[in-house]
DNA sequence: TTGACTCAACATCCTTTGCTACAA
DNA sequence: TTGTAGGTTTCCATGTTGAGTCA
């Protein structure tokens, strides 16, 4: 009895009777067998060596048939032309991961002409959905599909939020030969997964600037895309594709009066500790305390302290005065300045008139301000965490990292705010202010 | 079509003191 | 002996996003 291999809800169900495979499990209610559709690739490796005849019918006529014949004109550089021969050599999946700003887009519309299969781009913005779009359809004069911000069409080549594709993988996962993550540290999230799940696309490929996760979900991306493939940092692309940095680490005091709020709020937190058994071996550890703070009040209590004394050693008088100086400083430059907390975004946003961007910034303002910034009319823009990632930010040269997390990531993608090539070859600077004799020093030093 | 709202999901959140088991 | 990695799980707060609903 010959086997036939189909998609069905985000599995491949296969009928007939198959070799015992120890990703195959029996179905008792269609009486057939079923692997998950991120499976299929090495299902159908299994029953090849096997010598196994089997009848596909798994990727929808469509993308079986297909052969879109995509071209494209665009010459890729030398290290974007490694990474996609090094994706090839890996059998048409892993990760690629390069900086920001150094063509991420420009490998995969490699890879989706290299394999002119029905192609899904996941990513995770409508921005984002939107640039992808655009950039597409120029690339191959083709239209392009849409899962998200309120469209859902589908085409060979189509786009799609995280969210949208969370939602429908299980209905389309057969419909693509090739499917491109963008920003795929997002895939590690306990949801998302499933969406690398339920594809059959045996083709994937992974772009981001920062792999790793410290939760170490990074593996179950690996899992389901594919190892890391190739890889270069800003560091290796400074000086030739991308800016000369420099990193000004300054430190400031805080004022008395903030040295006493930081002292007790954070004695608080540290007396807590001491008195509660908790201790800190591992960063997950500091879950137990969060669970603890559920039901008893002295836990809550300690992470309120915590939370307080964050803002003080994060939202200091002497940064914001540091900051004028500095923008002294950069009067004819491109600054944008990041801090950790809104509440400063729009303090800093009065006093200096700078034009702030928060979640609170609607859509069209939003892009007026990004507007009036490429064009110049803005020559400053501060913001929270929204410029970090997604959004396509026009070119900068100075960035000021007011506050942040001790994410390598945040810092990574801030630092990528301003390592587009100048035309004048000039350098791109980064400063990093931080409150001296704070846990902060701990917080700057674990991102770097 | 828009704008406002709600909701769910994701990400970060972190410190000293030395437990325990195991590998080099 | 010395050095290093190990195991556990649902929520204090803030920031951010996309989807969905309704006027």
């Amino acid at each position: 009895m010959t086997i036939t291999l189909s998609f069905e809800d985000g599995t491949i169900r296969i009928a007939g009777d198959p070799p015992a495979l120890p990703f195959v499990e029996d179905d008792p209610r269609s009486g057939t067998a079923r692997a998950p559709a991120h499976r299929y690739a090495d299902l159908r490796d299994a029953l090849d060596e096997r010598g196994v005849a089997y009848d596909d019918r798994v990727l929808s006529s469509a993308a079986a048939a297909a052969d879109l014949d995509l071209e494209t004109t665009y010459e890729l550089r030398p290290y974007q032309r490694e990474a996609l021969d090094a994706w090839r050599d890996n059998g048409d999946r892993g990760v690629i991961e390069l900086p920001t700003g150094s063509g991420k887009t420009v490998v995969a519309i490699g890879a989706t002409a290299a394999l002119s299969t029905p192609t899904l781009v996941v990513v995770p913005t409508i921005d984002l959905l939107d640039q992808w779009g655009r950039e597409l359809e120029a690339e191959f004069g083709a239209p392009i599909g849409r899962f998200g911000g309120g469209e859902q069409r589908q085409e060979r080549i189509t786009v799609s939020t995280y969210d949208s594709a969370y939602l429908r993988a299980d209905e389309v996962g057969g419909d693509f030969g090739l499917v491109v993550f963008d920003e795929v540290h997002h895939l590690g999230g306990e949801g998302y997964r499933d969406i690398a799940r339920l594809l059959a696309a045996p083709a994937r490929m992974g772009l981001t600037a920062t792999f790793e996760r410290p939760d170490g979900a990074h593996e179950v991306v690996s899992e389901l895309v594919g190892p890391r493939v190739y890889r270069a940092s800003a560091d290796d692309l400074a000086g030739t594709h991308l800016a000369d940095y420099d990193i000004k680490h300054i430190e400031v005091e805080l004022t008395d009066e903030e040295r006493a709020r930081y002292e007790e709020a954070q004695g608080t937190f540290v007396d807590y500790l001491r008195t509660s058994n908790i201790t800190f071996r591992s960063g997950s550890d500091y879950q137990e305390l969060v669970k603890r703070s559920g039901t008893d009040p002295r836990a809550r209590e300690a992470l309120l302290a915590k939370q307080r004394a964050r803002e003080v050693m994060m939202n200091s008088d002497n940064k914001v005065s540091e900051l004028e100086r500095i923008l002294d400083r950069h009067r004819d430059d491109r600054v944008i300045v990041f801090t950790a907390h809104t509440d400063l975004v729009y303090r800093l946003s009065e006093r200096f008139l700078i034009p702030a961007v928060t979640n609170e910034t609607s859509a069209p303002e939003r892009r007026e301000i990004l507007s009036r910034f490429r064009d110049g009319t803005y020559s400053r823009v501060v913001s929270a965490n929204v410029l970090d990632e997604g959004v396509d930010v026009p070119d900068a040269n100075v960035a000021v990292v007011l506050s942040g997390s001790g994410s390598e990531r945040e810092f990574t993608q801030r630092l990528g705010r301003v390592l587009r090539p100048k035309d004048d070859g000039g350098r791109a600077l980064l400063y990093e202010l931080v409150s001296r004799e704070t846990a902060e020093e701990r917080v700057a030093a674990r991102r770097r």
